[in-house]
DNA sequence: GAATCCAATGATAACGATATCATTTTGTCG
DNA sequence: CGACAAAATGATATCGTTATCATTGGATTC
């Protein structure tokens, strides 16, 4: 934790000064500051030696940690030490330099320092996509533990394309990351070469593997395909349907549904349609079921917004769920439980899966990795009104 | 478009190399490659001096854009050239130059490159939320066009806080962006002052400004919340009720259909949820509406999920849409025109707004920064069953 | 064949911070 | 009060690129 409150030194200190301004100026030698920039004349404080004044016409050159400490009348290393590490200057530095940095409009330049201290404090994530809150969530609370401790998360959309995926992780690397979070196990090889080159924690996502690059967080989709039969099982479903999505992981949660019937010795109807799955897909899928004439009693999509269809479309054509015909979803989206009927599905927690992942990578970063390399947040089976 | 083709050159370039590894061997030292990969007896060109090989015990130094030169037989500068800018560079040279970087597995430190160009090729975005896809969208339209033009995003969440947004916005200058994507036109004067000084561009949404920092890409609020009010009276409802959301911009749609209906002479019942909307606050806000016996004839939502929300409290409690009660949503989310019945809104284009503060930002980061400061990306009224 | 030009390459310094080691100041204790 | 440890500060070198200016060599021109 002590490591920790360092961390966020940088931002927060920075904030502080700009809170502090005019208040608390306890006398300090406001002579001695400008005393060693120019020619002395009037003694009074403050006047602004050789200040880049903004709005001026010229393109004014950048204000620099060394400027900083001009003003203040210290070196720069003292100045570098108030800003990351304020509790080892003595309080009399740390108010003139923190009083310079106001005056002059300072603001640190990160790429300096991470070059030379190669930590950037950056972590790259990279996901296929943040239209839906299926991934957004995730990254949005990656997003907010980490800045938190003072990282910034580069944010990398692949859209579900694995050459795009390369190309996003190429220019990720680029920018010397100081972690990376990666949806999925399936990467290129050239992809899983440059992770390990980078000797930077990678974390995997929403699946999981015996082997990852690094560390993952994820939970079973197959297993929640085959929880998803059990559950349709046990209430007495018989004659199933499935509509699933076409990326990997909607195709291991439609083979794990698969698997359990047939290990039951039971079968489904498959409609695949397009990925993400959407309301309008889930319709779409549903229409053409029927219209195929195939009347299961028992429809399991692989994500909620296709459910949500289903019933949709359902409810247009006069099917009735559950009377005619049971629904489940997957991923417990946040309407799930308030549409009508409400939905049964399998919860995952989305935001979970960003949240452990910014802890391992910040206990990794501190030097304090944790044992687990493999982290299964699990799965619940929702029981809801649809079945 | 000659300027915007150099710009994809670094990612592109070295995306190539790896492309090109087996295919298209145009007759190039493939023996060379690996030969020098091991024991260097030979002494034809290029047996790598001092390489650390990736996976020896030792913490492996980073392979720079030096290591590369040497083993390229050319100086430093004519690898940086090769990469940012290979059509100024001979074809022997960049042939030599290119196998050299695979061979070796060079990554390119943007950190280094930024600091001394003072280009970071990194955009700022600085939205509220991803959770919803109302901002994500609009992030990931702004991404996939940056990524196009070489450009990275860093994200920034400040949860409808302003206080965390000026955090936010600090840290993200600190990392020295090209240019700033900004959620909105309301910001603290240190924001202003911060973003001013940044002197980079900087692209306000959602929202108009006759005043924008720099540029403004976004419709009326107010606008929109009119036309909702003059579609409802001209469908000759009467009696109105209002769900709005308290951020900022849902306020002001409420305001501006109130306005409008005060125009007319007409009032409304106002219930303020939280932001951001959800299908299940609108069902609550709702039901409390109803027991609160307010009978509107019409309901204006300030979002979708909001009007997805009263749709379905109705159907629980026998209301029927538009049958008893219109509603109207803002936002024509993705599902909008596919629920039951169908769902009035107000359209606008989130991803547009990405992609023009994109090409703002191109535009002037190319120098070549377009006239329009303001760009109102207008929105429209959709008619569908639910009123 | 000399003059000229342009394409290609190179040498050097610099971007703005921090790591490392060195030094000065301050505080403590017998 | 002097000795010594601890706290505070400083000097210097360096991170890995690219800006800038300089140089080379070959092609073009008349």
């Amino acid at each position: 934790m002590a490591v920790l409150a360092f961390e966020i030194a940088t931002h927060a200190a920075l904030l502080r000064f700009r809170a502090k301004d005019g208040i608390d100026s306890v006398g300090i030698d406001f002579w001695n500051m400008k005393a060693s920039m120019k020619k002395p004349k009037t003694s009074d404080m403050g006047s602004v030696p050789d200040l880049r004044v903004e709005g001026d016409g010229r393109p004014s050159a950048n204000v620099t940690l060394t400027d900083v400490a001009r003003v203040a009348g210290v070196s720069p290393i003292t100045v570098s030490r108030a800003i990351n590490r304020p509790d080892i200057v003595s309080s009399r530095t740390l108010k003139q330099v923190t009083q310079a940095i106001e005056r002059i409009g300072y603001v640190p330049n990160l790429l300096a320092g991470a070059l030379r201290s190669n930590r950037t404090r950056l972590v790259a994530a990279i996901v296929p996509s943040i239209g839906t809150s299926m991934f957004a969530e995730a990254v949005e609370a990656l997003s907010d533990r980490l800045s938190e401790a003072g990282y910034e998360v580069l944010l990398g959309l692949s859209g579900f394309n694995q050459v795009h995926e390369d190309e996003i992780l190429s220019a990720a690397l680029s920018r010397k990351p100081d972690a990376i979070f990666l949806t999925g196990i399936q990467h290129s090889a050239w992809a899983r070469k440059q992770l390990l080159a980078a000797r930077i924690p990678v974390v995997e996502s929403w699946d999981l593997t015996p082997s990852p690059i690094d560390m993952v967080v994820g939970f079973s989709h197959d297993g929640s395909g085959r929880a998803a039969a059990r559950h349709l099982l046990s209430k007495g479903y018989r004659r199933f349907a499935v509509i699933a999505a076409t990326d990997h992981r909607a195709l291991q949660r439609r083979d794990g549904f698969l698997a359990e019937l047939e290990d039951q010795g039971t079968k489904a109807a498959v409609i695949l349609t397009h990925t993400p799955g959407s309301l309008e897909l889930g319709r779409n899928a549903f229409a053409q079921l029927l219209e195929d004439g195939i009347q299961p009693e028992a429809v399991f999509c692989t994500s909620d917004p296709l459910a949500q269809g289903v019933i949709i479309e359902g409810q247009v054509r006069g099917v009735s769920v559950p009377g005619d015909i049971a629904v489940m979803g997957f991923g417990d989206f946040s309407f799930a439980a308030h549409i009508h009927p409400t939905l049964s599905t399998v919860r995952f927690d989305r935001r979970q899966i960003g949240r452990i992942a910014a802890e391992a990578i910040l206990a990794e970063l501190n030097g304090m990795p944790s044992v687990e390399r493999i982290v299964d947040i699990g799965f619940t089976v929702m029981e809801r009104e649809s079945t």
